[in-house]
DNA sequence: CCCAGGCCATACACTTGTGTATGGTCCCTT
DNA sequence: AAGGGACCATACACAAGTGTATGGCCTGGG
């Protein structure tokens, strides 16, 4: 009788529906990713939702592609822009995973994107495609560093994983650990 | 009318609920851990779950500690066991992800385990337990290996986290990564 | 002013999952 | 040879989630 109430809230958008799915899949996965959950969490029903995406399966793709484009773009052409040398890049980049709520939830989505990848080709490409950019920049940093070719791309694999391991692996004094992680991963060869 | 079929199969025992709802996790994190789907996967009735168990959080927590249990004793006492030295022990280590199907199991278990304890502080309890027991182990076996007490924290942290990141970041050439991160890693300071 | 289309509510039919209550087998003991 | 307990099937009541069909409101362009 009254389908949207007086007072209009502006009118959602796929993008909102996206972002509250990033949110679920923060919290419990793939498997929590539902549509009646988030309807209720944006305050609309399941009306919306379908007329927005085909089904479920949609949004999940849909999610995949925002990732996949987020996961890098946003995060290398920011660091890009600032001039800055190689090792103040790489510097910051260690220094990232301690930011803030923000980037919990990064990591949380990281995870559940991984764990999603086990069965689902799609997502499992998706994560092809984000490590190797990242494993190639982070290579190109560390040669800009002064670091070797070869011994670059190896010790890209262990800034990464340092990076990875920073957001999840559940530790005492992280400020201690950054320092010497900072000093063994930079260390000029 | 006719309960268990004729040819009784052997009777299940909470354990073979856990294997099964472990197996589910590494799929599709605890939200896809389920009673229902447990059974059929059984070939048996929910009646058989809630007689093993009160109910479904029962079982979440007798996987935490079964978890917390098998995640350090069974591998470190294995380890330990064969008389080898810390270096090879630690090489061993850096070959684990690599194994088989059997270990892929066990990568998506870490993730969805830590996926879990972003909100369930039971499952964060557990983490940090299980990460701090190895970080110290490692931290030893770099010292045993000769890497002074303050680096071998931080290798110790640098190794954990590429051992994670080869389980679960996808990159080509996994072996010649691995030479080089053992070269990285073990080196003598 | 009006009406077409963007956006959403409502209702309906299923499907899947949870938990409980109850009873039926089988085996092991006494 | 009972009888008790381990183990599970069945049935029931309910809750939650998926899609579909349909119609209503509300805004902008002619």
């Amino acid at each position: 009788m009254k389908p949207r109430t007086v007072q209009n809230a502006p009118p959602l958008d796929a993008a909102q529906w996206i972002e509250a799915a990033f949110d679920a899949l923060a919290e419990g996965g793939i498997e929590a990713v539902r549509v009646d959950p988030l309807a209720k969490q944006l305050g609309v029903t399941r009306g919306s939702f379908y007329w927005h995406f085909k089904d479920r399966d949609a949004l999940h793709q849909a999610m995949l592609r925002q990732w996949r484009e987020r996961a890098n773009y946003m995060i290398f052409n920011r660091l890009e822009r600032s001039a800055e040398s190689a090792s103040q890049r790489l510097d910051r980049l260690l220094a990232l995973p301690h930011a803030t709520e923000r980037s919990s939830r990064g990591a949380a989505i990281e995870l559940a994107v991984r764990l999603w990848a086990q069965r689902d080709r799609n997502a499992a490409k998706a994560v092809r495609h984000v490590d190797r950019t990242r494993l190639t920049y982070f290579a190109k940093l560390l040669q800009q560093h002064g670091v070797p070719v070869v011994e670059a791309r190896h010790r890209a694999f262990l800034f990464y994983a340092a990076l990875m391991g920073e957001a999840w692996i559940t530790t005492d004094n992280r400020e201690a650990m950054r320092h010497g992680l900072r000093a063994l991963l930079l260390a000029k060869p």
